[in-house]
RNA sequence: GCGCCCGUAGCUCAGUUGGAUAGAGCAUUUGGCUUCGAACCAAAGGGUCGGGAGUUCGAAUCUCUCCGGGCGCACCA
């Protein structure tokens, strides 16, 4: 509603000073006053206009002010215009108004043609997922359900990958591991993972281990480390070639891994609709199509002097090496020997993204079935035909950390070289910094650290050696907690229900915690704060739902019943009184839903959302501890009371669903 | 050396793209459960927005500079 009533006054401004003053502003900005009582809309536009009229502000606003008024009545849902401060123009609303129509559910609409592809997730297939791999699936899964059509908006057709590097070095690692270090066959791998299995062990939990030991031995003898580098190369090239046994193990383990990941994942409530593997990028030749696009258009060239004699190499942005200069500093793309790196694979990839890798496209095949839909593979053989399509995106956002900007700006520099403006345009990289550990809670956890480590204000996970915290370890903990928690507080409910709250808690501490912290923000984990349910989290505003749902119950109504039963009441009498001013503050702010959706989703932060229905929930619990609902005796005022609580509610059941939260129904 | 990010209350973080008196949570102190459940609420203390200069009606926000910290800059992925 807020957002409906900003657009309609933004539009008539803008007329009254094009006629008034002939001036055209395409943006205006629009705030909302510090105080409500200064009105619930304030336009700065007479500050800005100060200079470009040469008048004082005030005198500017006062003239707004006055053409405004004289049309109020054509101004739906505006009380009053007037000047405050220095120059504000204030805008008050016509509670009553207001409060029937955010009653009735109407909304803009947010959404639009063309498909939205999401990458999140893409943990290297090799180990356990750790906490900065939660970071990305649940930024990435938050974000895509502000894009998806709902019920409350149009939204975008969606689609959610993950990228599985399933052919690179960090597998190769661990095949290292399994043949050299603990001397596994084809035979003898597939009976470790039923043996894991029958004894209901995690094998991404054996391959963390086992990852961190491999990374050791390669330089734990001096004599052997060229020996042992070399074996990981040909465990490398083995698997990239594919059709052997080392190559199979790889793939054995790489899947029975991502299989883990995809369950760590569902327990979030995160799900994928497609997982594009490298094998199949390399398998089906995608490299060479792109190859011939980038040299057809001059992107990619042969280097014939300097230090990437030899290679096919591309000119860096920042390249300030003449037209015809042998330039050092540009980026190889595929070596001496032929091969090509992990950029040119990403260009390739990314050229399927968006349609425009001329002839190649994937195979697919079921991997996983969710309740609701099929999760799809990338497969070198036959496909499924039923499978939907996956590329040819209008727009892309990959969740990816910081660390990869200088990558990911190559990919697009590729895309521009190319000519495909339009497709570098609509590429976002969903940028966010790592999540690592406090020097107190690495040592908490047991690890040693060296003093130079516990100078420091945080220090970064590193599954190569080992050190972080396990997703499901996480997870297993903060259910726990709230179990404990729910055990205590409802001892009548069945076990199961009990286990169902206690995982809805705990999963909502968690998703919440991750999406506090703006993107650009190095979380420094620590426990105290990721398991607390008290304050600024996710079963804060659980509770604050909670809470409203018991007042529905003991009532004997609904939120929609009483929404519905203040139609044709006489609100102002309330509303338009000092005691109506905290009431109508909950409804304005219960209408700002939509406005933050649109926030979040054209800066890529859904931290602003979480913020948001954080707010809601201390707005609806300030409201609870003011006003007795069930005690209170004028029916009228009752009636609004429980048509704030309604409104309240429904908004926070809705923010917390875009950020992957349900509603217990108690706690 | 070059590029990107960060520095705001004791701690952890917001600050809606330059606006009104810089805000939350945690921690500390104090008060509030015979009530729709206290996983809550209320109140208090706590600030040279890293330092300096500039831009203008107006700066935590933009520019420059210095200080401190982080992350990238491979024929690794």
């Amino acid at each position: 509603m807020y957002r409906t009533i900003q657009q309609s006054l933004l539009a008539r401004i803008q007329a009254i000073l094009l006629a008034k003053y002939d001036i055209a502003l395409a943006t205006l900005a629009i705030e909302q006053p510090p105080n409500i009582a200064l009105g619930e809309v304030a336009l700065p536009v007479a500050f800005e206009l100060a200079k470009r009229l040469r008048k004082a502000p005030r005198v500017i606003a006062a003239e707004l002010a006055a053409e405004l008024t004289a049309i109020l009545p054509e101004l739906e849902g505006v009380a009053g215009v007037e000047v405050a401060g220095a120059g504000y123009l204030n805008i008050r609303l016509d509670r009553t108004a207001a409060v029937r129509r955010i009653a009735e559910d109407q909304h803009a609409d947010i959404g639009g043609p063309g498909f939205r592809l999401v990458e999140h997730t893409s943990i290297n297939p090799n180990k356990a997922a750790h906490i900065g791999h939660l970071r990305n699936a649940i930024l990435g899964d938050t974000f895509q359900r502000l894009l998806r059509p709902d019920a409350y908006k149009r939204g975008y057709e969606v689609g959610v990958q993950n990228y599985i590097d399933n052919t690179g070095v960090q597998v190769a690692d661990v095949v290292v591991g399994l043949v050299h270090l603990e001397g596994k066959s084809l035979a003898t791998t597939r009976e470790l993972l039923a043996e894991l299995t029958k004894n209901n062990r995690r094998i991404d939990f054996y391959c963390w281990d086992l990852y961190a030991r491999v990374s050791q031995w390669y330089t734990a003898d001096p004599a052997r480390l060229a020996a042992r580098k070399q074996l990981r190369l040909d465990t490398l090239h083995a698997l990239e070639i594919g059709g052997n046994e080392t190559a199979e193990i790889a793939d054995l383990i790489s899947t029975a891994v991502l299989h883990r990941h995809l369950e760590t994942m569902e327990r979030l409530d995160i799900e994928y609709d497609f997982l594009p593997r490298e094998s199949e990028i390399l398998h089906l030749h995608f490299w060479d199509a792109a190859r011939e696009l980038m040299i057809a258009k001059g992107v990619l060239y042969e280097e014939t002097e300097g230090k990437n004699k030899g290679c096919l190499v591309m000119r860096r942005a920042s390249s300030e090496a003449a037209a015809d200069a042998t330039d050092e500093d540009a980026k190889v793309i595929v070596r001496s020997n032929g091969t090509v790196t992990y950029v040119g694979k990403d260009i390739a990839y990314h050229l399927w993204k968006f349609g425009l890798l001329p002839g190649k496209d994937f195979g697919y095949e079921k991997f996983h079935e969710y309740p609701t839909h099929t999760c799809w593979i990338s497969t070198a053989e036959a496909s499924d035909p039923s499978h939907p399509v996956f590329g040819k995106a209008d727009a892309i956002y990959n969740v990816i950390d910081s660390r990869q900007n200088d990558p990911q700006n190559n990919v697009v520099q590729a895309l521009r070289g190319m000519g495909f403006n339009e497709a570098a345009d609509r590429y976002t990289h969903f940028s966010y910094e790592m999540v690592a550990l406090t020097p107190r809670c690495a040592i908490d956890l047991g690890y040693t650290i060296s003093d130079e480590d516990r100078a420091k204000s945080y220090i970064e996970v590193s599954g190569r050696k080992g050190f972080g915290v396990k997703a499901d370890d996480l997870l297993d903990q903060l259910i726990a907690a709230a179990q404990s928690e729910v055990d205590t507080r409802h001892p009548e409910l069945e076990a199961e229900e009990r286990l169902t709250i206690a995982a809805q808690i705990g999963v909502g501490a968690l998703r919440y915690f991750m999406l506090r912290f703006t993107r650009n923000t190095v979380i420094a984990f620590d426990f105290k704060d990721a398991l607390s349910f008290e304050g600024e989290t996710g079963p804060y505003v659980q509770y604050a739902i909670v809470r409203a749902a018991n007042i529905f119950r003991k009532a004997n109504t609904t939120p929609e019943a009483s929404l519905a039963a203040i139609a044709d009441l006489d609100l102002s009498s309330i509303l338009d009184t000092e005691e109506g001013t905290s009431l109508w503050e909950t409804w304005l702010l219960a209408s700002k839903l939509t406005l933050m959706i649109e926030q979040c989703i054209a800066t890529a932060e859904p931290a602003y959302l979480a913020k948001y229905a954080f707010q809601l929930a201390q707005q609806f619990n300030n409201f609870y501890h003011r006003h007795h609902v069930l005690n209170e005796t004028n029916p009228t005022r009752k009636a609004l009371l429980l048509a704030t609580a309604a409104v309240a509610q429904r908004e926070m059941v809705r923010a917390l669903g875009y950020l992957g939260i349900q509603a217990p129904s108690v706690m």
